[in-house]
DNA sequence: AGGTGCTACTGAACCGGTTTAGTAAGAGTT
DNA sequence: AACTCTTACTAAACCGGTTCAGTAGCACCT
């Protein structure tokens, strides 16, 4: 078996609290004493035990992940696996794993979170894709598990909140359409119960309101491509169509400039395109799609170290702001046709 | 405080061991003391402590997945997250949790193993992307780690499998390729130390030549949008250039379309194409891609219930079958050209 | 010299289960 | 009646840590 502080307090000539004591850094040992246990650990070559520590601890050392959406659109989603990746990259150096729950069910992801909490399995959870009216927030303040959330939720929360604005990049992008002579510019939104779809909504209408332009073609949509074509078929068929349309995501987005193509429209001479979160296959389609580039790598790593200095008590209260998402440009965008149809 | 086995034993009037093995469905109290157990365990509201049980049954009633892949490419890889899905919907009825660890570095997959075995986060891993000389096997055998395999790795394996054949469906897209009457196709596929790489290679090679036709037409790509573009320009640029390219999954398809599509090409009229996976928006493409659907929801699931069997001592040693992904006929096959280029 | 306070440590309880060793009661055997 | 065997149970050890209560030894104060 491998070896345990008693093996290291007998061959220390000390106690077993002695031994605890020293490798946890805690005062009530000398420093000679301090330096021959950890030695002799170290000769041993003893490493704590998880489960033990857990037990008598009553942590878990690890930080839970519940993502709820259908495993079909999760798929597409290229955010996921970066924002894991960088959660990973912060866990992995401080002895914490990553429990990561997918709930495909409506109602499965609060069951979800009681089942973290109950079994004890997770110090903590970071909380994404921050939804209107959240009821994950009064859930884990009952639950009483810390937390973290991506951006600021709508509605009151204690918990840290780590954010990457939204509306930045969308202005810009609105902005650079204006800026080329667009005027009936569209959006199709992401479900607008979603904070971020509905900041992203809204910093489409405001920029274009301060152009002094209606905002009126908006249709929400599930950022799938099944949707997101919809979405694009219901606004050409519209009597005054966009000749500019903003997606809330790249997969919208490019479902949308299928369908375009499809009818007989030339991307980006007849109607421009722009998607959100620049996926790695948006600069190869044809024509390459201009985007917005977020970070989840970041993101994922910067909420896990959020999240672990809260529960060592060492936030300090303010949320962390990232670098707003920028805008990319390419070949999906251009001036609108100088005469267009109706 | 939750109530522990202790509280039950003395509201029933027995021991803590009484209690276990009450609880446990083992033998050693009569029937009649059992239900007045459980009765009383039901009336108290008690529930196991994972923690106290992962102690004192050294298990962690948790399975892990470690992903081994550049988070760049993972994220446009539709695969991870139904196939997390799927094992999600096993291990959530069995009270088992999911362990994720990304491994972005190279060195940093064994890393990964090494700590969950060393910290007993996990009980078994499911390993995926099986590679030939699979070094994962012989590690997790020296860390006496279970695990199953996604699809029978090429060197022995002590692990069950669970199968999915890659074949089928290439071997079909490229029959139906030459049924059309091409005779010039080529194949994009992924890094050929991957067996499904491999084995969707030689499913290409070995259709080709049953009709007769050289299987020359070859370029391993590393299922990235980038390299897929790389590889379909490098392709047309040959002197005898094909009418048809078959690639390895979606992602490599979807650029190469736009590549081809960009360089004034027609799809289908002046070259086919076809993907591998049946991501979501491969049907909203333009024209829609012709693909084959694999079942990664239904692959996550069954593998971690041959894992758990495993663990059970309930596995029968037979590798478990499942259906091979089937073809799906799109837009973007279609008859050669008449009189092709060249 | 006696009291106080601090440091450095020990021994034991504790976290909440599982598992082993031991035992009392009853049935069956001869 | 004495013996063995089984059943049903208890007490205690155990998993490997953390933490609390207690104590010996020493310095300092008055």
């Amino acid at each position: 078996m491998a070896v345990t502080i008693s093996d290291v307090a007998r061959a220390a000539g000390v106690s077993k609290g002695a031994v605890s004591y020293a490798l946890n850094g805690q005062t009530g040992v000398s420093d000679e004493t301090r330096r021959r246990i950890l030695s002799t650990a170290k000769d041993l070559g003893w490493t704590p035990s998880l489960r033990a520590r857990s037990l008598s601890s009553s942590k878990a050392y690890a930080l839970g992940l519940v993502v709820a959406r259908n495993p079909k659109l999760l798929g597409t989603d290229p955010f996921f696996p970066s924002f894991i990746a960088g959660i990973e990259t912060t866990l992995a150096d401080q002895g914490f794993s990553l429990v990561l729950t997918v709930a495909a069910r409506q109602g499965a992801e609060e069951a979800s979170y009681r089942r973290l909490v109950h079994e004890g399995r997770v110090d903590g959870v970071i909380l994404s894709d921050m939804r209107a009216e959240d009821s994950r927030i009064p859930l884990l303040l009952e639950l009483g598990l810390p937390a973290v959330t991506l951006n600021r939720p709508s509605t009151p929360s204690p918990f840290p909140a780590v954010c990457m604005d939204d509306t930045e990049g969308i202005s810009n992008a609105v902005q650079h359409l204006i800026d080329l002579g667009h005027t009936r510019i569209a959006h199709v939104g992401g479900p607008q119960h979603y904070v971020h779809s509905r900041s992203r909504r809204d910093a489409w209408a405001d920029t274009l309101e301060r152009s002094g332009l209606e905002a009126e073609l908006f249709i929400e949509a599930d950022f799938g491509a099944q949707q997101g074509t919809d979405a694009t078929a219901r606004l050409i068929d519209m009597d005054r169509k966009p000749t500019a349309i903003v997606y809330a995501n790249d997969i919208m987005a490019t479902a949308g400039q299928s369908y375009l193509q499809q009818q007989g429209l030339s991307i980006p001479d007849d109607i421009s395109v722009t998607g959100y979160d620049n996926t790695e296959f948006a600069q190869y389609l044809n024509p390459a799609l201009t985007s917005i580039g977020s970070d989840p790598l970041l993101w994922g790593s910067t909420a896990a170290q959020v999240l672990l200095n809260q529960l060592g008590g060492k936030h300090d209260g303010d949320d962390v702001i990232l670098p707003a998402p920028q805008l990319i440009i390419r070949g999906s965008t251009a001036k609108p046709p100088a005469n267009p149809s109706k």
